[in-house]
DNA sequence: GATATAATTGTAAGCGGTTACTATTTTATA
DNA sequence: TATAAAATAGTAACCGCTTACAATTATATC
């Protein structure tokens, strides 16, 4: 840290206490016009900028707040960050970044971390929201919004109906003739804390079974959301007794993945196996087949959380803790 | 801000001075186990954590950096800063991220923001890298390394060979016996200041004219680094009166824009016009036809570029002010 | 035991702001 | 013109920490 002129040196520069400078930068009225102009001109000549540092530590409160995802380089976490950093530029809040990998124990570093910083709330978005983080945030006493994850906890969030959206992408499926249906699906943590995969499986069930169709145990792979999983989930699927006209992969990623397992078995995508995903990365358009996927609201989910957590910051009513964004299928050339 | 136990509550609850618990808690020497032990005792009780923000303040270090980029949501950016954030957690710095959209304003912006925080440094990552913004890093004499931008200036950088890494693609292009090579550039800047399209086209200019081949202007064709871009750019190549057999996108996503413009205007990538990419993002080896491109190391040019900052700030000697990462031609299906 | 030395600990002045409270000056009102 | 009210300015305590320096205590040496 270079030094520079503090609220002293303008000061006494301008002839008058720290108190009117204080006042001048924070426009406050009751400061004649002859205070502020020799103050502004005092600050000029020195180069002067107040330090939001100190008057973080002065008025306990820091206009930044912490972004905990698992991953940035992954084009879904990116698009929610950047709908979070447009509202917190809006706003004069600033974002400390940290990417936990999903892991408990860099979770809650980071949530300590952010704490000793006076974070000012704290935008948390994981594949998981256990007891146990649960009870961290609530032993820090720091304001909190889950991004894409509910909890029955009284904590806000921002998500999708990820069982409806699953089961919108079923029955699209289901209407296009499509009778043995495969599903490439993320870590279920043993069905124990609700996460994506669990809600979207529920919602594929839920339309297979009003459909009357058959759900062949085969056909559902477990994988980990990248592009080589979905390769390798799809080609399992593919190599078995039961052949599928369809896979329902839970991330665009995966999609891509498996898209490229359907052609390496000799197969053609959509006519042989069509294939739906899930997100609507930008990816998805520019792809060949061009991906039909349901599309989730990832720049909104950021927005949306960013504001509730600056609402709750700035005590304001929020007139919903729980917020669920519209998912949306965007038909393209994967599925026939 | 919650409030919570201060350094007080602590010295008063172990029966001790404040100095002493700010010893304990910088680990220094000459403090007795006793004491030590006891004021640990009483941290623990009152859920005290020292404030990062007072340390910073008494300390005039902050132990955080800043990251000015263009845009998060794009994924060559997203994965830089991934590396920066990773080297960042190991040193135990913080980011405050921004994204500029390599505007000027904004990232003036930006930069007077981050200093009046106090950053110990900043990463800048921006096409441009102009007199004004060089003027505005040395007025506020703020530790700065730049990530994917080379200049004359005495400023540190980390960057690849961008007129070679084109040369070599090119040459590759040639090789393969093509003879027609469009190109689908990014903004050129007028030429003035040196950007990544006019390096890479001077390669390409060079690898033409050495391997004695013609040039043909209307075969070039300025984008926006965006699918879209790149699909109507190829179009327009497309749709003239010289034929290419070859198209050198300046990038991963405009390429995938010009493969899918081929398909459109009836032609086959690579059969009837082979495409090569640049940047290698995720999505290069997931789609049909996966893309030969050339890949930038963005993980490194992050991670070298954090690495180099935390050591000018903490004023140790960097080895080379200047460094070049090597690019690497990665060979798909998208030329033959 | 006296004295020198080393190990601990405490005191208090910063770091650069904000703000309650008080003091002073202006302006309005009678 | 005297006085009340409003506008403006200043003083100083405080935010939570670090650290130079001084003070105290323990240990070693003669």
């Amino acid at each position: 840290m270079v030094c520079m002129a503090n609220i002293d040196d303008v000061a006494k520069l301008a002839n008058v206490s720290t108190a009117t400078v204080s006042r001048v930068f924070n426009n406050s009225p009751y400061v004649s016009e002859k205070a502020r102009e020799s103050v502004l001109k005092a600050a000029k000549e020195l180069g002067y900028e107040p330090s939001i540092l100190a008057r973080s530590l002065a008025m306990k409160k820091t206009n930044t707040i912490g972004l905990i995802v698992p991953d940035i380089s992954n084009p879904y976490y990116s698009e929610v960050v950047r709908g979070i950093e447009d509202v917190c530029n809006i706003y004069k809040y600033n974002i400390i970044l940290c990417n936990a990998d999903n892991s408990r124990d860099k979770e809650i570093q980071y949530i300590d971390m952010l704490k000793s910083r006076w974070v000012d709330g704290i935008i948390f978005h994981s594949d998981y929201f256990s007891d146990e983080i649960y009870n961290i945030f609530k032993d820090r006493k720091i304001p909190l919004v889950l991004a894409g994850r509910a909890t029955n906890y009284d904590v806000p969030y921002v998500v999708i109906d990820n069982k409806k959206a699953a089961y919108d992408a079923t029955k699209y499926l289901i209407s296009q003739g499509h009778k043995k249906i495969g599903v490439i699906h993320g870590d279920l943590n043993g069905m124990k804390e609700t996460v994506d995969s669990v809600d979207r499986l529920y919602g594929f069930l839920d339309a297979m079974k009003e459909a009357g169709l058959k759900v062949y145990d085969e056909l559902i792979k477990e994988s980990n959301f990248k592009a080589k999983g979905g390769y390798i989930a799809a080609k399992e699927i593919l190599k078995g007794s039961v052949k599928p006209d369809a896979i329902f992969a839970f991330s665009d990623v995966m999609a891509m993945g498996a898209i490229n397992a359907i052609y390496d078995a000799g197969l053609r995508c959509p006519e042989d196996v069509s294939i739906i995903g899930f997100d609507n990365l930008d990816l998805a358009e520019v792809t060949r087949p061009a991906l039909t996927t349901v599309a989730q609201p990832m720049y909104d989910i950021g927005a949306v959380a960013a504001r509730m957590l600056i609402k709750i910051i700035d005590n304001k009513k929020i007139s919903e803790k729980r917020v669920i964004l519209k998912h949306r299928l965007i038909i393209r050339q994967s599925c026939i």
